[in-house]
DNA sequence: GATGGTAATGCAACTGAGTTGCATTACCGC
DNA sequence: GCGGTAATGCAACTCAGTTGCATTACCATC
């Protein structure tokens, strides 16, 4: 009675023991859009021990199932690789929302090219764009729509 | 004898008191093109508390005197701006060496445009590359190579 | 030049992310 | 079922950054 989830069947295939913990830990992480943090996966993950997670994070790093994302504050927030064959952890820009703090992977989106000087060993790019996702700018508009001019242009 | 420094002066304009913290501060910022991190600052300026080392930092900032970037590493560094004017924060690229940690703005480049899905509020945008800059490039070169071409060209 | 208010500094203690060491527990092949 | 190895839990640690509070320096005013 295993019923080997999704999620075993991923760990496998990259390798890892399925424990139930990464098991879970994996379908946290699928089960949202936007990046999670650290503290994320600890609130999640009740029962989990914080060191655990880490290292579980970390595991799954190493195996390509998740990539890290650094918002604007410092913080490292995690995404599940979807794909599993290319899991180029830095091929798409990411957007960090100022408002509820969001970390979303602009996956549509490519890495726009960039002309370095000569002399400049290029390994790995990161474009963080943070702003105001739609979310809340809908939640602002509706919010302060009522008797102030509701043109929000 | 006051001697008005360069560095009291742009504190001055800024609407800083120049207090010979704050220009030594400056000054340990202005000597070097790469982002410092509070780290270095703390090394540079060793008669000087971490913790007035860190407000400096911050109300420089907010002075526009200089911006911050993060490297891959999620350490802060801190550059000045130049420019008394235009202390556009993050109008330009930066380069991040794996090897020795250092953190470059490449001012000579612009920002590439990147075309965001409807409902995304733009306010910032941050391109770290990450890689083997220059000088360790050369030196890893020269390390590899039997005869060493001592031509530093 | 003395004086006083305010801003800046130094020190201690704290938070929060992330890591390390070590003992214990679970997984998997046999 | 059994044993080795990997995974987990716990405690303690490092390091960046912050906060509170007492002390000191700066600057304007007299």
């Amino acid at each position: 009675m295993d019923a080997p989830t999704a999620a075993a069947k991923r760990l496998k295939e990259a390798g890892l023991r399925p424990t139930r913990f990464r098991e879970r830990t994996l379908e946290a992480l699928w089960a949202t859009d936007a990046a999670l943090s650290h503290k994320d996966l600890v609130s999640r993950l009740p029962d989990l021990d914080r060191v655990t997670i880490f290292r579980c994070i970390k595991q799954l790093r190493k195996s390509s199932l998740l990539h890290k994302v650094r918002g604007t504050d410092g913080v490292s927030r995690f995404v599940a690789n979807r794909t599993s064959g290319s899991s180029c952890p830095g091929n798409h820009p990411h957007f960090f929302c100022l408002s509820c703090g969001a970390l979303t992977c602009l996956e549509g989106l490519r890495l726009p090219h960039l002309e370095l000087p000569t002399g400049f060993e290029v390994r790995g790019k990161q474009f963080l764009v943070e702003g105001i996702c739609p979310g809340c700018a809908q939640g602002r508009a509706t919010a302060a729509g009522p008797d102030e001019k509701e043109t929000s242009s």
